[in-house]
DNA sequence: ATATTTCCCATGATATCCCAAATAATCCCA
DNA sequence: TGGGATTATTTGGGATATCATGGGAAATAT
């Protein structure tokens, strides 16, 4: 199963260009996909993704009350939804939408997260990252009940109405 | 079942480059899996592992909230992820990132944990295991009740040879 | 016509490959 | 049991390939 992972610091030079990590690129070729960025629903960062994650939010819209808020906002994520085409050197040319939504000056910070990744300005990332692991050192691991017998994803008894 | 055990001290060479101890190749190449490294959440160390340990993070993530403080969590250990590739002789290549994480300069110590390793700065891993020493001295060990009520961490349910 | 975008090639930096030396572990036979 | 020889492992360095980046020119759009 092979992930998007780590994390790559590219410039997006002065035409607008930006390289996507050779790492990625391969996943997405291996693949035969094509690359599809959106902007995040929750952070000021876009996600980057293939097609399959992509049919993934139509085919949860498709099972939901067409009504309901959640398929609004799931459809937010869709129409914000472009198909990147790589240049021959593996470059993405970034919309001045995207680059304005994730405030994005001359570098771009690509982090890998399984099975789809993010794009962020890096100091913004880094300071989230470093939140992230203040948290981790004061509250402990997340319910790391990795270890062993895994059972079924749960829906975790504790918090029952997750955050807002 | 084959662990990572016991540990070692292995030298940083100009290039950055590090061999991996010939038992943990060894455990490796015999389930044929990829090595994975990525930045301890609550320590000064890296953390080796294979795909699977990935993977149930990768899950986790899916099966969580998304909007929670646990997957931000996850999420930093992902992004901090790299499979590394190991050259003809067993050596891997630490990023500038890794090692400044992990505070390394020249030498690095494995230390076998069980189905992961920790990579260290091997002053820094000699304090803290005379630490951990002097405290089970003066508090006795945690919890030895490991014996017994423990389901078997291996996940295989029909299939004894499971490769993957 | 002017401004983008796309294609193509060049370049420097860095990772990877390949071979060899040095060190450590193991073997074997007296 | 000892000690020399053999093999495995770690370490080093030069050559090669990959990758990110930049810029000119061709193509496309406004």
């Amino acid at each position: 199963m092979d992930l998007f992972l780590s994390t790559f610091e590219n410039r997006i030079d002065r035409k607008g260009r930006l390289s996507v990590p050779a790492p990625f690129r391969a996943v997405l070729e291996r693949r035969r996909d094509p690359l599809y960025l959106f902007k995040s629903l929750t952070e000021p960062c876009l996600e980057g993704c293939g097609p399959e994650r992509i049919g993934q939010i139509v085919d949860a819209i498709d099972s939901m009350d067409s009504l309901s808020e959640e398929v609004a906002t799931l459809q937010t994520m869709l129409s914000s939804a472009q198909e990147m085409k790589l240049d021959g050197e593996g470059r993405i040319m970034l919309s001045a939408d995207f680059i304005t939504f994730a405030e994005l000056d001359d570098m771009a910070l690509y982090a890998g997260i399984g099975r789809s990744f993010q794009i962020w300005l890096p100091a913004r990332y880094r300071s989230r990252e470093t939140e992230a692991r203040t948290r981790a050192k004061r509250e402990g691991l997340p319910s790391l009940r990795l270890g062993a017998g895994r059972r079924p994803p749960d829906d975790s008894p504790s918090d029952p109405g997750g955050r807002r």
